[in-house]
DNA sequence: ACAAAACTTGCGTGTTCCGCAAGTTTTCTT
DNA sequence: AAGAAAACTTGCGGAACACGCAAGTTTTGT
């Protein structure tokens, strides 16, 4: 069961940083201070820096997460599975919607990918996204360890979810993102199979 | 000619990033300061920040302005290479050693990648890079405007010269970074040739 | 039940980042 | 070539931030 300090130390800081990205959406990023997202997640100021280091990686903290989450993901699949299957599969499970209503997880997706202020802590979550992604899939078609091969497809696979985020920000109507990240992969699939060399 | 207002301009956003390069190398990080850098490229502490937000996007300055450049040497290529021939001579040529003495050139490479504080400005530099191939491949290519393939190739791309960079950084004899980048990217054209949906 | 380890909090401080307004330099217009 | 317009630099001032430290509190392990 992990432990009381443990699962009281997860809380707070997912407290933070729901604050933080609830209070940025609703009042612009600019108007919330690091003791607003303290009083609202109801701790000290203080103890906010000990759980981050800016308010915009407070912001970023759900994303970061949800990053971490990808590699196992996939190595929940199962094992027999072939490596394309399970890492579509992992992938669209992450983006299951499940969290709060859509609407309002829409503005905290266009704030956190559009505001400037927020690009470098996105990509911070983007890159772990692509490592985690990399390491597990690694491990999954036993790479030896100079294979770039996993790196490139977890790059592509990134490449492919975030262009999948911005096609679901901008659908009209609104679609799923499960939806949007299972048909970007499907293409980044037909991408692949075109020959590199032969390209004119 | 391009301006006297331009030229200075440039040459002062260049002598400040460099400045913040030098002495974050010589000195580490955390014992340089706004004013240090500032004073040792010859402007006031205020102008600093009329060129850079904050001291980590100066050190970063010139990854960023690498970056900015990779699109053009792409277009520079001759119209009828194929793109892949294009895209290797572009990055190898980009990656030329002809700056700085390649000792201290190392020493700054590895902070910049290396450094936790500075991985978020570094990922800014790296995703410009990435956005700026991928226009110039698509532009190439002719490619529409919903194919992925440009930015996806543009995303491998930049894998490839990052993965080229660690290994430069580790090499032990020392090598050329030109040549760790177009190792680099032959690897990435084997690696992409494999079938994707048949990998177990 | 007691000690060790971990976490929270308030205080204090050095630093940062930016708005503002005045002064200077470059560019544009005629 | 001269004067107006636009762009850049600089100092001042202040709000916010990030973090070390030490004292108090909570959880954990024995």
């Amino acid at each position: 069961m992990a432990g009381l300090r443990e699962r009281k130390k997860h809380a707070t800081r997912q407290a933070l940083g729901i604050a933080a990205m609830t209070l940025a959406v609703e009042r612009g990023l600019d108007n919330v201070l690091v003791d607003d997202i303290a009083e609202a997640a109801g701790v000290s100021p203080r103890t906010f820096n000990n759980y981050f280091a800016s308010k915009y990686e407070a912001i970023c903290a759900l994303a970061v997460d949800r990053s971490r989450r990808a590699g196992d993901a996939l190595r929940a699949r199962p094992a027999d599975e072939p490596l394309w299957t399970a890492l579509t599969a992992a992938l669209a499970a992450e983006h299951r919607d499940d969290g709060p209503p859509t609407r309002e997880w829409a503005d905290g997706v266009r704030l956190v990918t559009g505001h400037p202020a927020l690009q470098g802590e996105y990509l911070k979550a983007q890159a772990l996204m692509r490592d985690a992604l990399a390491e597990a899939i690694g491990e999954r078609v036993g790479a030896d360890p100079g294979d770039m091969f996993p790196a490139v497809l977890a790059g592509a696979a990134a490449t492919a979810t975030e262009i999948a985020l911005d096609r679901w920000l901008a659908a009209d109507p609104p679609t799923s993102v499960q939806h949007q990240v299972e048909r970007a992969l499907d293409e980044l699939a037909e991408v692949w199979s075109r020959p590199l060399k032969e390209t004119a």
